[in-house]
This record gives C-alpha cells, sequence and structure tokens, in this order.
DNA sequence: AATGAATGAGACTTCATTCAT
DNA sequence: TATGAATGAAGTCTCATTCAT
C-alpha cells in the first residue's frame, strides 16, 4: 500500500471536513467526527495542521479559492443572457458537493473576533469582488454603474441569510424562487443586451 | 425581603442568556456562564427549564415575542413618512440592549433539525408576517401589492445576512449605510405619501 | 450522606496529590492518577483548582506551610541540647506522611521559569530562614553570627541533594548518617550549652 | 558526501538530546523535539536507540562519562593551590555546553525505580570517587583522612541541591559564590601545602 | 541509514446535568 | 426556590512508536 503525499493527505483532511460540516454542522463537526468521516485516526488531524480552528480556516480558504476560481472561470465565458442558468447550475454544483453548506457552517460558527470570523470577512470580501465584476457586464456604462459596489455587498449579504434560512430548513424551495425569479427579469431585459 | 416569584426569576434566567449570548457567543453560553452572568447558581437554570436547548428556545421566543410586540406598537402608530427614522431607532434598541446579537447567535448556533432551528423558522415567518404589514401600508392597492410576500423574505434574509457580517467584525457601518438609503428613499417618494 | 463542605473537599484533593505524588512521582501523578487514590472523579480536580499547575501549586503551599508551622512550633519549645533529636523525629513524620516525597517530586518536577519554580523558591527561602533562626541559637553572638545566612543555604542545598538521591534509592541510609552525625556532633560540643 | 557512519550519527542523536534537555526541560525533551534539535527525522532515534528511556539512559552515561574523564585529566595535572580555579573553568564549561544542566534535569526526571534512576546513582558514585580522590590530595596523612568518605558524598549532595535551585531560578549567583568560597578557602590554607 | 506519515493510547479539561441540602 | 459539589461523558490534543518507502 503506498503511503499518499503530504498534500495528497491534507486534502483528505480537508475534504473529510467539508463532508462533515455539511452533513453534521458545526458544533458536531469534532475531530472524531472529521477522522471518522474520512477514514483515518483524529490524530492525523494534528499532524497536518495545528490545531481544529487552523483547520477550520484553511477549510475556509480551500473552499472558498476553488469556488471562486470555478464560478470566475465560467461566469467569464458566458454570455450575458446565459448567466442566469450558468449561476443556477453552479450553484447546484455546490449544494450537492455541499460546499454552501459547509461555508455556511463555518460562518455561522465563526466566534467575533476569531481568525475565522477575519477570514470570512476576507473571502466575502472576494465574493463581492466578483459579484461587483458580474454586476459591472450589466450596469456598466449606465448611470447605475455607481450603485455597482453597493449592490454586491447587498446581493452577498441577501445571499448569506437565504443560505441561513434555507439551511435550517433543508429546504431549496428559497433559492430555487431566486433563480426563477433572476432567470425572468433577465428574460424580460434581454432585449437590451441581444441587440 | 420576598423571594422573587416563579416568573420572576424565570426572567432573570432568560435575560441572563440574552446578555451572555450577546457577549460571549452561541458556544460560550454554558449553563455555567449563564448562571454567572445573572448571579445565581447553575442549578437554577434547571429548575425553571428542562435544558439548556429548551432554555435556547425560550429565549428566542421571548425576545422575538417582546421586540415583535414592541416593533408592532411603534410602527401602528408611526405615519409612513417617520418609518425610517422609527425603525432606526428601534434597531438601536435592539443593538444596545443586545436583542440581536443574542438572536444572531441563537440563528447561527441552531443545529439543523433541531426545535431550535424549527423555532427560528417560526419567528422568521413571523418577522416576514410583520414586514409584510407594513410593505402593505407603501404598495397596498398599487400594482406592485402582489410582490409583498416575496419582498418581505428578501428583506429579512438580507436583514439576516446583513447581521451575520456585521455582528463578524463588530462594525455597525454596513447597518447604518442601510439605515441612510432607506431615508433617503422615503424622503424621495415622501410626496407620494404626504399630499 | 452529608457533603463534604468547600475546604473539606479542596483538602480531600491535597491529600490525595501529597500520597500520589509520594507513591508514584510527578509524571504518574495524573489527574486520573490523583483521582484514583482520592477516591473521586477527576472533575473534582477542576471544581475545587484552575488545573493541574494550579493544583501543584496550592499542594507545594500547603505542605510546606503546615510543616513549616510544625517545625517552628516544636524547635522553638526545644532546649539546645535536644534539637538533633527533635529534628530526627521531625523528620520521621515527613518521611511517613510522605510530605518530603512529595516536596521532592514538586521541586524536581518545576519546569524552569514555570510558577510551580517560582514558588519553590519562595517555599526555599522560608525554609532558609527558619533554618537561620535555629543556627542563630548556636551562633548568635559568637564570631561565626555573620556566617549564619551561608551556612542556612548551604543546608538548605545539601538538604535537598540528599532528598533527592535519598529518594532516588528508596533508601534512609544517607539521612539517617546525617542525623547521627549531628547528635555526635551536638554531644561534643554540648558542654558549651549546659554551663 | 559519505552518510556519517553509525558512531557518529549516534553521536548527533546524543548531542540533540543533550541540548533539547537544556533548553526546553525534562518534560520537553520528546523524540520530537529532539529531532527537531538535531535536524533529523524522529525515526532516527529508534533506529539507534531501543527508546527514549533507553536514550535518556544513553545520554546519562554518555555526557557524564565524557565529563569525568575531563576532570580526571584535568584535575590529575593540577597542583593543589590550582584546584579551586581549575573547578571553576571546568564548571564553566560544563554551563556553556549545557551539560549540568541536561544532567540535572535527568537526574529530577528520573522515576524511583527507574532504569535511568538506578543509573543515576552509579554516576553518583562515580563522581564521589572522583570527590574523594580529589579531597585525598588534602586530608591523606592527615588525622581528618578517615572523613573523606563522607565528605565525598555530602559535597556531591550539596552540589546537586545547588544545582537544583540555580537551575530553577537560571541563576548562577549561588555557584559563584561556592567557587569564590572555596578560591579563598584554598588561599587561606594555601601556605601549608606550598612549603 | 534515514524519512515522515500514520496510529492509538492516554493526558488534560470542559460541561450539562443531578442531587443532597 | 435555590445552592453548589459532584459526576461522567466527550472533546482537544500530544506523543512514543511503527512501518512502508
Amino acid at each position: 500500500m503506498s503511503l499518499p503525499s503530504r498534500s495528497e493527505a491534507r486534502d483528505r483532511v480537508l475534504r473529510a471536513t467539508v463532508a462533515t460540516l455539511a452533513s453534521s454542522g458545526f458544533a458536531a463537526t469534532t475531530a472524531r467526527a472529521i477522522a471518522a468521516t474520512g477514514g483515518f485516526a483524529p490524530g492525523v488531524i494534528y499532524y497536518h495542521f495545528e490545531d481544529l480552528p487552523d483547520l477550520f480556516l484553511a477549510t475556509l480558504r480551500w473552499t472558498s479559492e476553488q469556488r471562486i476560481s470555478r464560478y470566475s472561470d465560467v461566469l467569464a465565458s458566458t454570455p450575458v443572457p446565459a448567466l442566469a442558468s450558468a449561476l443556477r447550475s453552479l450553484y447546484a454544483e455546490d449544494t450537492s458537493s455541499g460546499h454552501v453548506a459547509a461555508v455556511q457552517e463555518l460562518v455561522a460558527g465563526a466566534a467575533r473576533g476569531s481568525p475565522l470570523a477575519a477570514q470570512v470577512l476576507v473571502e466575502a470580501a472576494r465574493w463581492e469582488e466578483l459579484a461587483a465584476s458580474v454586476l459591472t457586464r450589466f450596469l456598466g456604462g449606465t448611470p447605475f454603474e455607481g450603485f455597482v459596489p453597493v449592490m454586491a455587498t447587498a446581493a452577498m449579504a441577501f445571499y448569506l441569510g437565504l443560505e441561513t434560512l434555507s439551511h435550517l430548513d433543508g429546504d431549496r424551495t428559497r433559492s430555487d424562487a431566486v433563480f426563477d425569479a433572476m432567470e425572468q427579469g433577465f428574460a424580460m431585459v434581454a432585449g437590451f443586451f441581444d441587440s
């Protein structure tokens, strides 16, 4: 049996952490639970990470980075009229992989003033940036361009709140409604971009 | 000196729970911490409540009820043009009393599928209802009346997300900006309601 | 079954700590071992003391204080010629109760720079003081009076080293030899004090 | 570049152990800490030694042997009047190299009844022997010759206790005072040996 | 001869909860 | 009604040691 390389083993722990957060929630994501999910001894976590806070930090950074680059890639090559459906399918990826759920748990579990809280704010800023760049494709050159930053923040907050609620009742109705509304809205203004 | 009545003692525990949640966060709100905050023995909690989850549930219900009735009273007697500033001062009450912070912690700490999570959803529905009744005063009788429920949900989600982020960096800039924008918006459309 | 008072319970933990240190050594004096010795749950330790370092500190202070006051009482009322045998019997008390052994373990286990190390130095100073007061009864008013502080330090160091070695082989031959020598020495100079 | 020979590698581990004991204390001298100090993998230790107790044993034997032979060589070729200053400079070697500190930690860390404790007693006997041989150069042929063994034991114990205390407060004042006193004492009696 | 990932035992500590008073 | 000492389960983390490479 071949030993995994350092970085493979690290990723294994990160994956198990995401899975445990998604399935069991922040409070139940103990070292033992992560180890059980990943099929390794709890000690492994401490071989690759300082401690649990450090692991959570790394997990947040890791998922966020992965997802931002995926979103960036897809959105950059998507024409404006197709954006709504592109977002819907990206979001479906997040949901089925447990990435949003994990992030939601990390955000909820971050204690004020903790390094994790600080990292949440950093990642939130990154997502706001991405949102702003997408919004600019709509509003750039219009009189509304100045509202882009505010709208990016609002979008971020709205999305976070929606996730919190959806997460609690484990039901995707709310977010589906958002995407529906978004697609309808896009359809309504489609003429402006097509022509 | 008379012993506190049963319900006074209960309230003392509830107040201590809110204070502890606000100052220390969900994870640090242990039975001992609550008792220390309130100046009573840990055992008192179990005299008035089943267990900690039960106490959290009661706390959520208690704060939410108190605040909803206060919001309802104030808003019912506030003319439309003064709504924004009324909301700002109600929110200031919440902030200084620690009520929002406590609720935020309870929402974040509620594990999916737990009774607390279910209660969060119930309370959220109540706040949506209140939001809807306020929105109706604006939009009732207009062609936008049909959007009131969606907008109430959106407002709720937006507010929740904003609180989560503000809470993490302990900074009220974001919510101040919202109230500023609201007051400006109201000022812009004030003519429609005054005349 | 009556509940012990706070201070009784504290003493119970301290006694169990002394016993465990004496019988098993510093490294083996774990929370579990202390609890097993004392017949209580490990959690009790943390109810009465901050943590293990705090308990060790308290134990050192407690034993040292107890023994110093016993030594002071006995020695104050002992005429010079009887000092050697008084010391021998006090020391026998220490040995049979495990007090010396416990102190020896605490001194050996104290990590440089730790609060325990600081406390060891404080207690050592107290014992030096006691030694100095006894030596003064011999040398006070003689030309050797000036050497009392140095001799007290030397006595302290000598005693500590002797204990370390005796402790390692669990054999009292060395200390017996010291008391024998002391009694002989006293006998030799007895004339000076009797007359 | 040639691989280090078996014995060179062994010495590398022993040196790292001494350095770690001196800098971090017995309790913190873990396999990982030793490996980090020496710049090798923890596994190396187990290639050259049975286990940690075995390594500590070997370290004690190794340092003690090295130092005894150095002391013997120097002292044998030192005339009596120069002994005090020779001892002072030998001791300075020990201090700066960390040898005394390491030995002190091993003595303090040795659990009663352990092989390490037994070895400490063996080494102590060797040092007593050396002390006795030096003392004999002073007292040989005098009426005090019979006290040499007792004095050697006393010297050993005194030195050990002094080290324990000095070690705890990291202060060399006490041992400096001893060497000062020794040099003064030698100066006083120098006439007897010179003439 | 060396590496370093992994394991498993066990240490410390916290905490909800109980119960004699 | 209230107190607070005690319990026992569980969590975090460390570490000696092994073993495939």
